[in-house]
RNA sequence: GGAGAGAUGGCAGAGUGGUCGAUUGCGACGGUCUUGAAAACCGUUAAGGUGAAAGCCUUCAGGGGUUCGAAUCCCCUUCUCUCCUCCA
């Protein structure tokens, strides 16, 4: 959601930047119901006023005993009562026309953003590591040599898009899930929480996964979908929240599992985990100081970029065009790690500035100073990083002549060993 | 799932039809005092909308109703707590 303020006063302005999304946000139509709504608004509440002053004087003669006299200012009432119920509801239907429309406003992009709608325009910022060379193994093949992963079982318990991970598999993700946890809460001062996984829709609204992108997301009843990532519960976790100064920034890490219908990819990286229905992530997100929200973004990309050090996988760093980064973004940097057996770059990471366009749907504020008035918190997110990718990664990597896994070494206490063996031929 | 109680400002907690947007306490902020701090005392302290401004409007969980007038009365919904039932 953006500013009504910034709509009206710099109408060309938000046209510009939607444009600069290759979206075309419905601006003027914005303004006409605005200004309607606003005559609208001004006139009941006057009549409003007018009907509160009788009302009050009612009151008081009646403490002075005056009966006459109030009976006849209770017989003045009448007319402004019907003209209040006639203009109520038109006020109510403009306003939530208006509420309809914000919510489909995208959000702008950052001057740094650069232009582009497509992800060959987007920016490689730095690098790390170097790739790996030599003959690499796709890591479903790796995974089903070493039984880490069931695909069959998967498909035959839920359908395509569902694995079940077995042995040294299912440990790894847990041990990349606690890792991950762990290393950002130590080193990089996240708290932690563990939200639910069902949500309601107030909740996605606030993070402006509703209403626009309700096809998305699975639906588990009426008003409780589940979560698409762990950005949904955790930044609802200060809705309607004023935070005092000395509060911020917030920062919170937490784990869930991620459910995503993936209707727009279907045929898209269908072999091996690369792309599914259900997987794992762990998640940072940030409640920061306006003027400060840009370094916060720099950071928050540093410390999703600290897994990837840790573990000692190659991986580089991307700026997303305007057009590349969706609806919510301002600014937005992609992590992807280098995958030797896909000969390609997976992206593990998404780290976005949202600038306040969250907070105002969500109603997360706070006092610049003690006794200030409120503004609104910009809240920023990355993953931190999501497992089955980083796993396909880390398998492909480490592979070693002899089929095993070299398990890197701040993983290795998670694993409860060092390497992950090629398990006897029956 | 059944029975009962409740939901009020940052928090605690009064208020059961007429200057109640709301007594009071805590917290926070400002001041007096103090070398400084604490204590004590005095004062300030909800949010949103609209308007150039003065002001006006809205909000006591949410929605509807009664009334000239609702935090207060009635109906519905949601949530919380207690007891029962059930369950990992």
């Amino acid at each position: 959601m953006l500013d009504r303020k910034l709509i009206r006063e710099n109408p060309d302005f938000v046209k510009a930047g939607a444009l600069r999304k290759g979206i075309e946000a419905p601006v003027d139509e914005f303004l006409r119901i605005d200004s309607e709504w606003r005559a609208a608004i001004h006139d009941l509440e006057q009549k409003k006023a007018e009907s509160n002053k009788i009302s009050k004087s009612i009151g008081q003669l009646m403490g002075q005993g005056d009966q006459a006299g109030a009976e006849a200012a209770k017989a003045q009432t009448g007319e402004l009562k019907e003209a209040i119920k006639a203009l109520e509801p038109r006020v109510k239907d403009l306003e939530q026309q208006l509420e309809k429309l914000e919510l489909t406003f995208p959000n702008l992009p950052h001057e740094s953003t650069p232009d582009g709608l497509t992800p060959d325009e987007n920016v490689e910022v730095r690098a790390w590591g170097s790739q790996p060379t030599g003959d690499y193994k796709p890591h479903y093949d790796i995974a089903e040599e070493l039984q880490m992963i069931d695909f069959a079982a998967g498909a035959k318990i839920s359908g395509s898009g569902f694995v079940v991970y077995t042995g040294y598999g299912a440990k790894l993700v847990r041990a990349l899930t606690n890792f991950m946890l762990d290393f950002q809460v130590d080193e990089n001062h996240y708290s932690e929480v563990y939200p639910p996984a069902l949500v309601s829709s107030e909740s996605l609204t606030g993070t402006g996964n509703l209403p626009k992108f309700a096809d998305d997301l699975y639906r588990a009843d009426e008003d409780l979908w589940l979560v698409p990532t762990a950005e949904v519960p955790v930044t609802n976790l200060l809705r309607d929240e004023i935070l005092e100064p000395w509060q911020l920034p917030v920062k919170f890490a937490a784990y869930t599992p991620c459910f995503r219908k993936e209707a727009g990819a279907a045929g898209r990286d269908t072999r091996g985990i690369l792309r599914m229905h259900q997987f794992d992530k762990v998640e940072l997100v940030k409640f920061v100081r306006p003027e400060e929200s840009y370094d916060h973004l720099e950071e928050l990309v540093t410390n999703a970029e600290s897994i990837l050090q840790a573990l000692g996988l190659h991986y580089r760093v991307l700026l997303l065009c305007a057009g590349d980064m969706g609806d919510k973004g301002c600014k937005c940097y992609d992590l992807e790690v280098w995958a030797p057996g896909e000969q390609r770059y997976l992206e593990v990471s998404s780290c976005t500035n949202f600038e306040a366009f969250q907070a105002r749907r969500t109603n997360i504020r706070f006092r610049p100073e003690p006794g200030a008035p409120p503004e609104f918190v910009h809240i920023l997110n990355g993953s931190g990083l999501a497992v089955p990718r980083l796993m396909v990664a880390l398998l492909e990597t480490y592979r070693q002549a002899d089929g095993s896994i070299a398990i890197p070494e701040p993983l290795q206490r998670y694993m409860g060993t060092d390497v992950i063996p090629v398990p006897p031929t029956a």
